[in-house]
DNA sequence: GGTGCCATGTAACGCGTTACATGATTAT
DNA sequence: ATAATCATGTAACGCGTTACATGGCACC
């Protein structure tokens, strides 16, 4: 998940040295996804290691590039036909937040950190939707495919978040006022002091 | 980011042992985010290490509760009541498959890509679905907050993906028939021989 | 008497991330 | 000249993750 997997579908069509890896990595992302070039080394060092990319002739100028092995260049397909399960849901910062604000009951107010965080992903909507015109409506009609891609891509999860947050809220209005809502099962097994 | 937050914020309403913060975690988060228990203590020690949890009290039985400092308090309030800016978006697999395949011009069908993935996210996007509805049928009204929330999220995020799969598909078709689309900027500096 | 849950840990690995060191080449 | 970019690497840290070891207690 990554960075391996990123080198090693760039090394898919032909060999590459460091340097280009990271060039083209942030080229292929949009820029959205920086990375530290001294990461593409150690990187290219474990993929050695595992036999998934061999040093291959060094270059005109003295540039050490990589190639694809068999079984590297096997991987490399395999990951990019095969669909991601993702069996267990990625940890998001935000989603956190709010669960836990929501679960801690009375030390936070799970609507104050709703409204905030709201706040946040509007302003960061806002501003990749005007970047997002602002690329399109730039002179060169190709400009920057990928950059794109990813602010399209963004715009759709903050909007997501921003419908989710709105859900949340929902459904800890709906919930909490009712009852004072202590999870007793837990609660009465393990009386932790001071309440 | 992460576990350590969570545990802070668990110990934001009392002192609490390492088992029950396992439980309590997964509880919150509706047992989406499954936590391994050893990683409890070493988190703890961390904590413990950075001064912003301390051993407190052992409780009536052998276990050992850890209680969080003023620091801890404080850091704990400040995550809270601070919205995430997410400067760097984070890299999800899905995006970084697309993006790969549309960069590695040829190589790799992106159509393909895409629509294998599709496949996968409606899968995922329908099991999610009827595994709220059954959640929210369920007999007992107040049935698993954080489960549901998390449902909800889960949900909204495999829409905003398929949104995405669409569009990129279609913004891909735009762009490629027309030209064969070679980033001839960076292409042309370095050849890299065999294509 | 064994199976399973409660409870606390330790050891080791992997990967991402940062920071640092070193040179060559190019541009201003 | 000197600043920026190209280019290759190393060292160290942090955190997440897995696997393992140990022991008490309950329940059947």
């Amino acid at each position: 998940m990554g960075i391996r997997e990123g080198l090693l579908v760039l090394l898919g069509d032909g060999p590459k040295y460091g340097y280009q890896l990271k060039v083209d990595f942030e080229a292929a992302t949009g820029e959205a996804w920086p990375l530290n070039v001294g990461q593409v080394y150690t990187t290219l060092q474990r993929l050695e290691r595992d036999g998934l990319v061999a040093e291959a002739d060094t270059d005109d100028e003295g540039r050490v590039s990589y190639a694809l092995t068999d079984v590297g260049r096997g991987e490399f397909i395999d990951w990019m036909t095969t669909a991601e399960k993702r069996a267990v849901p990625a940890r998001d910062e935000v989603a956190m937040k709010v669960l836990l604000a929501a679960s801690s009951a009375g030390v936070v107010d799970p609507s104050v950190v709703i409204d905030e965080q709201r706040r946040a992903t509007m302003a960061n909507l806002q501003e990749y939707t005007r970047l997002r015109s602002k690329t399109e409506n730039a002179a060169d009609g190709d400009g920057d495919l990928a950059w794109l891609l990813q602010l399209d891509r963004l715009i759709l999860l903050r909007q997501a978040e921003l419908r989710w947050l709105d859900d949340a809220e929902e459904r800890l209005a709906a919930t909490r006022p009712t009852r004072n809502q202590q999870p007793e099962s837990d609660r009465a097994k393990t009386r932790e002091g001071q309440s």
